[in-house]
DNA sequence: TGAAAATCTTTACACTGTAAAGTTGCATAG
DNA sequence: CTATGCAACTTTACAGTGTAAAGATTTTCA
């Protein structure tokens, strides 16, 4: 527990703090490993003591990242009871907040970089919960619905477009308030509207 | 037109082309300029004669992506007849198809590198073609059946499910032909049904 | 207390993007 | 036909990157 020059404490803990630090204010293309090791005041090869190597610090951020959307996604959904149509909107909405919010974390979660090291276990758990989350409402929603349609292929459909909107907002392709679009929260409860469970 | 040491000839050109190899073949994270130049038979900085920078290069290659994607959208819409379903199938077909044939390629246009340069004119009008496309077809979709649906929410609802699919199966997240899902082209066919024009 | 293990630093290397200055060859004006 | 200027290239240089290897320091534990 020293906060002598030798021996940080947890460093463990404030390398990422760093890197996620300097992620949100820099973007993932100029994020550097020695960067973050200056900014926690230590070596630039102090951070291999407790990484592998740089991906391996950024698959954490993404892990966590991961955890925050589906955070994100029951927070915006839980006002509403479950089986409503409500309910699904909520975790999209949840979806696309989190992504506007944290541009360069979502791009990194989603990136070429972190997508490399989908055989990460922990990575794939953490993203596979937002997942969950998604295909349980469907699957309720459906059920409600009283028809047969195929759970999976509902769920992939839901997913993709609450995705497709996130990515498309990010790179400013898709811009809400403009170009006869209502503004983001608007814009997500409409494009939902347009799944049709049947 | 000469193929001595000096005034290589048609420079740009070859530095393109060796990009676009590289890019294919080795993923867009480790897509160096020198090994372009290198590729290219030339020295490090001789691609300074031709681009402004790194960035330069790639935004021209993301332009030429962005255009075959709008060509290969064409080319699977073109055999059905317009205002059908079909043809807006076709339409996301192709889109689908090209991403999951050029993964780098695709990952490079939609990624946060290229994303910075969106001030690029040609750019942004290469990215709007597959855009227009997509649009066109809806409106036609929707006036043929008769309805009075937005079609800006209409279109935005299309393209952000295409996009999703597309990038959603390039990470492996969403996997053809298992859990649950058909393959590719049956898979694309069914989440478009899912999007109600009404 | 001593030895091993963990955590850190220093040094080193290959690689990156790119600025600056020098070299070569082509085009065009005299 | 020559000279001059310009475009396309090379060489050199530098700061920044990831990370391997070896050395220093502190902690832990037998």
């Amino acid at each position: 527990m020293a906060k002598n020059s030798y021996h940080h404490g947890n460093l463990r803990e404030a390398l990422l703090q760093a890197a996620r630090e300097l992620l949100v204010d820099s973007g993932v293309d100029s994020l550097s490993l020695r960067k973050i090791a200056k900014m926690a005041g230590v070596s630039a090869t102090a951070p291999y003591s407790h990484f592998r190597d740089k991906q391996a610090v950024l698959a954490e951020l993404a892990t966590a990242g991961f955890d925050e959307l589906a955070n994100s996604m029951e927070q915006h959904a839980q006002p509403h009871p479950d089986y409503s149509e409500a309910h699904l909107e909520g975790l999209a909405q949840g979806y696309v907040n989190f992504a506007v919010q944290n541009p360069a974390l979502f791009q990194l979660m989603f990136g070429p970089t972190v997508s490399d090291l989908l055989s990460s276990a922990s990575l794939v758990t953490a993203g596979t919960r937002a997942y969950q989350l998604m295909e349980s409402a469907v699957v309720q929603r459906i059920s409600t619905a009283g028809n047969q349609s195929d759970t999976h292929i509902a769920a992939a459909a839901a997913w993709s477009m609450v995705h497709g909107i996130s990515t498309l907002l990010l790179d400013g392709r898709l811009q809400a308030g403009r170009a006869g679009l209502p503004e983001q929260q608007q814009l997500i409860s409409e494009l939902c509207g347009m799944l049709k469970f049947a």
